[in-house]
DNA sequence: CAATTCACTTTACACCGTGTAAAGTTGACA
DNA sequence: TGTCAACTTTACACGGTGTAAAGTGAATTG
C-alpha cells in the first residue's frame, strides 16, 4: 500500500480515536500526516470517502475476521451467543471513533450512509448467527420469532447503546460485557 | 406568546418532523414561517437556541407532565414499569424529529448538548422511578443493583434504540411497546 | 544528457450555511 | 407629526469543503 495513503489513513484514525469525534477537519488530518491539505484530496476525493477508507483500513488492523473464528467454531452451540457478545462488544471500543464520525455523516452523505449500513448489516448477521443455535436447541424465548430475536439483540449490541452505558453511565468494559450477556440471555432465552 | 415567535417555532417543528432531520436550514424555517431569515435571528440568536426553544414549545403541546400522572399514581406498584414504558415509548414518536436534530448538534454545540442532557436526565428519573417499586417488592433481579437496573432500562428505552427498531427494523409502534415491556421485565425482574 | 512523468506543494477561488451589521419600510400609537 | 417596534433588504465576514491550475523537485527513460 502507498505509504502516503497509509500515513493519511493512520492520521485520520488517530485523530478520530483521540476524542476529536466529528469535528476533525481535512486540514487537521493533513497536518497530522505531514502533508498538504490538497494532497489528501489527491488520494481521497471527499471527506466521506476518506472516512470510509479509514474504516476499511481499521478493519484490516483489527482483524475482525480472525476474531470471529472463535464464534464460528461454536456452530450449533447456544454458547455462541456469549462468544458473539464478547467478540463484538470488545470490538466496539476499537471502532468507536470512526463509527461516531460515520454516524454523524450518515444523515447527509449517501457514501457514508451505505458504508455504515454495510457494516451494520454484517454485524446483524453475527446476531442472527448467535440466535440460530438458541432456536435449534429449543431455548429461544417463545414470545420472539427468530427475526425479532435478532432485531432485539442487534439493538442491544448497538454502538449507541455501548456509548450510552460505557461513556454516559460510566460502566467499565467488563461490566458492559457481563451485563450484556445477562441481558441478552434474559431477553432471548427461555429458562 | 408572540405570534411571530410561535409561527417560527411551529415551522421549525413541522420541518423537523417531516423527515428533514438535521438538514433543515435557518432559511428553510424562515420561508416556512413566511418571514425573512433575519427575522428568525431577531428572535433566536442561533440555530441551537432556536432548536432548544422548539423542543420546549413541543413539550407544552404534548403535555408530557399530564401523561406522567398515570405513572405517578402507581406509587409503589411494580406495574409502574409497564406504565412508564408505555408513556415514554409513545412519547418518543412525537419528539423524534427534534430529538434527532438536537442529537446531531450535541457534539458541536454546548447549548444543544445541555438541553439534550437535561431532557435525558429527566427521562432517567422516570426510569429510576419505575425501578424502585421492583426493588421494594423484592422483584428486582438480584444480579443488578438499583443504579445498574436504571442504567439498563435507560439504555433500552433510548431514542436511538427506538429509532433502530422502529425505523431500521420496521417494527410497528405497538410491537415496539410490547417487546420493550417483555424485554424490560426479563432483564430487570426475577421470576 | 535532456525530456518526461509522478507525487506533491502553493496559491487562489467558488460554494454553502451560519451569524453580524446596518439602513430602509410600514403601521400603530401618542 | 413624530417616534417606536417589528420586520425587510442588502451586504458581508467566517469557517469548512471541494476545485483548479501553475510550480517544484526527484526519479525514470529515450
Amino acid at each position: 500500500m502507498n505509504p502516503t495513503r497509509e500515513r493519511i489513513l493512520d492520521s485520520t484514525l488517530q485523530l478520530l480515536e483521540s476524542g476529536g469525534g466529528s469535528k476533525v477537519r481535512m486540514s487537521d488530518i493533513a497536518r497530522q500526516a505531514g502533508v498538504s491539505r490538497q494532497a489528501v484530496y489527491l488520494h481521497y476525493p471527499s471527506r466521506a470517502e476518506l472516512l470510509v477508507a479509514a474504516t476499511r483500513h481499521l478493519d484490516e488492523r483489527l482483524k475482525i475476521d480472525a476474531q470471529l473464528e472463535r464464534c464460528r467454531a461454536l456452530k450449533d452451540d447456544p454458547a455462541r451467543l456469549e462468544a458473539w457478545i464478547e467478540v463484538w462488544g470488545n470490538y466496539i471500543p476499537g471502532i468507536y471513533g470512526v463509527a461516531k464520525a460515520l454516524l454523524a455523516m450518515k444523515d447527509e452523505d449517501a457514501e457514508a450512509r451505505s458504508a455504515w449500513d454495510d457494516r451494520m448489516q454484517a454485524m446483524r448477521e453475527g446476531c442472527a448467527a448467535a440466535v440460530k443455535p438458541l432456536r435449534s436447541a429449543g431455548k429461544l424465548n417463545p414470545a420472539l420469532n427468530q427475526q425479532q430475536a435478532t432485531d432485539m439483540l442487534w439493538a442491544l449490541l448497538s454502538v449507541r447503546t455501548w456509548e450510552q452505558l460505557r461513556l454516559e453511565c460510566g460502566w467499565s468494559q467488563q461490566q458492559y460485557i457481563d451485563k450484556m450477556k445477562q441481558a441478552a440471555a434474559s431477553i432471548l432465552m427461555t429458562d
